[in-house]
DNA sequence: AATAATAGTTATACTTTTGTAACCATTATA
DNA sequence: TATAATGGTTACAAAAGTATAACTATTATT
């Protein structure tokens, strides 16, 4: 284990993660009424399909009655569905809606659109560059940090 | 402009920044009193050296009223310190003091410190990588989302 | 069968963040 | 000089996140 590089991991993820929060939750607060963890819920379930209310809280390292105000505000807005599980019929699964995906989908554009107009101030091969590196980061950060 | 590309980069960093958030403002709550908006501060302080109350707002997307509010704690922890701008009597330029330089490198070591206990799992090869990335990550976001 | 552990909800209190509007001091503009 | 614009603060309200305890229902353990 190379302590420069950790020392060095930390200083640029704790330099990405403030340009990253404002530029990624604005787009959702203009475009729907989607909170910041309500938009990390429809992620988290849109990566494993469905999710208990644990399991959501561990993935976010949220605790269990915030997850519980979210999935209801989301419930209420027809993104997600709640489902008893056929095995353990304390465990409720949580799930994307067809709208909730759609949603999703579209606030992801919006996002995208968002970034698009920042973007257009690179060169192609900065945006090659930062679509591979942000790859690396996400696959290697989930390895590691998601704990479901 | 390649629109996939835009569209990745926007997935991917939608689904860092989740994972990022808790990993790196938990340590912050349990080795200080420092708020995750006055990390964020202290790290924009760390970069520029000074900044004055609106470049501060301006680099974090905050609104003034919150800066004001997030610096008088940071001051009164002795974290940073206020000055008048020599050329324009409106501005006030805010710096790190020692003890805000220090204690905010001993933060980024508590988080060091907390990622490494995850980046254990990781080989060898998959740190130098994340450590490239990051910084690639890094460098480009800043280069077209920071706004000082 | 009794007890402990787990999953989820409800309730409550608190901190942090966000958003406005009003206000003062200073600088720029007409 | 009068007016507008900028930088910063104050005050207030509301939304979002965090933390804890108490509680029900169900499952696991003994």
């Amino acid at each position: 284990m190379n302590k420069l590089n950790v020392d060095v991991i930390a200083e640029n993820l704790m330099s990405i993660h403030p340009l990253l929060y404002k530029s990624l939750t604005r787009p959702a607060k203009t475009n729907s009424n989607i909170t910041p963890g309500g938009m990390f819920v429809l992620g988290s379930l849109k990566r494993h399909q469905t999710l208990s209310m644990s399991d959501i809280g561990k993935c976010l390292s949220m605790p269990k009655p915030h997850v519980t105000v979210i999935v209801d505000k989301l419930i209420e807005e027809g993104y997600v569905e709640r489902s008893n599980d056929v095995n353990d019929r304390r465990i409720i699964n949580i799930s994307l809606t067809k709208k909730g995906a759609n949603d999703f989908e579209e606030l992801k554009l919006a996002i995208s659109e968002n970034l698009k107009e920042k973007l257009l101030l690179l060169t192609f091969e900065e945006i090659e560059q930062l679509s591979v590196a942000s790859k690396q980061v996400k696959d290697i950060l989930i390895s590691i940090l998601s704990k479901v």
